[in-house]
DNA sequence: TATTAAATAAAAATAGTTATCGTTTAGGAG
DNA sequence: CTCCTAAACGATAACTATTTTTATTTAATA
């Protein structure tokens, strides 16, 4: 695997503890979490950590393709450091946000380019829903 | 076509005049624009109307399921009268979002219920990318 | 028409995010 | 390795979208 510090500098990016504390982070959950999220959970390990230095290295990364900004309906923006163009479920009882992996988008791509006047870049699928955890725990209840 | 002020009625809404200009207001465009929007539309024609009271009305219609809320990823929300779970197009250059209808999406539903452990109830599909007029001006320019 | 709960406007408050600014630091030059 | 400088940092103020509060007005029923 390629080192963290490795993959900014090649983006341009200084190499800042901050940067690559965040980096990793989003490398090492498939939670989806936001800035807050984000900062708090690197706040104990990194004590001199912002939450201003957090949103501005998103920004950053994001604009360089580092990760992806995701808005589930939430009030905050969420962040994957998967950045490929993925669908997502939200379930809409304990908020969970899961990645999936659907060939059928490329066909919905060709079509509208082709039938309608439209270049498709990239799309963004969220399926709300209820999950499975928080069905049985509605059958029990 | 149904009164707006029996429509507010039928869900147990007060009838006022507020409710029925911004019911009306996005029964009459296709612009999916958001409370700030609606506000500034309303406004010359209702010189009593608040953005307070826009966004409480678009909250109690989007319970009621009277209009859908939509984040394509700006700062603020975009409401919308068809209240029919369908996918848009957002143009990356002029902003412009677009309604669209593809069947292809309940496939995708049913696959995901059967596959995977989740039960779809809504799904939000955005296509990011050019429009035909803003690939026009391109080449032009 | 009188009553009253609900809706309203205006303004204050809040949440998420961005900008400002003085200080610190990464990383290249010497 | 040390110096230098632009870039990044933390703290905090500012900003934007939205929500809440409160006193006033109004729709709908009696």
């Amino acid at each position: 695997m390629k080192e963290t510090a490795q993959i900014l500098k090649e983006k341009g990016l200084k190499v800042t503890p901050q940067r690559i504390a965040v980096y990793n982070m989003l490398l090492n959950t498939t939670e989806h979490p936001n800035a807050e999220t984000i900062y708090k959970a690197l706040e104990p390990t990194n004590p001199t950590m912002s939450l201003a230095t957090v949103y501005k290295t998103l920004d950053y990364f994001k604009q360089l393709g580092l990760v992806q900004e995701l808005n589930v309906g939430e009030g905050s923006s969420r962040y994957d450091a998967v950045v490929k163009c993925h669908p997502h479920t939200v379930c809409v009882q304990c908020g969970k946000v899961q990645d999936l992996y659907l060939d059928e988008l490329t066909e919905i791509h060709k079509k509208v380019e082709d039938e309608l006047d439209f270049q498709v870049n990239c799309e963004q699928l969220i399926l709300y829903g209820v999950c499975g955890n928080c069905r049985r725990k509605n059958k029990e209840g």
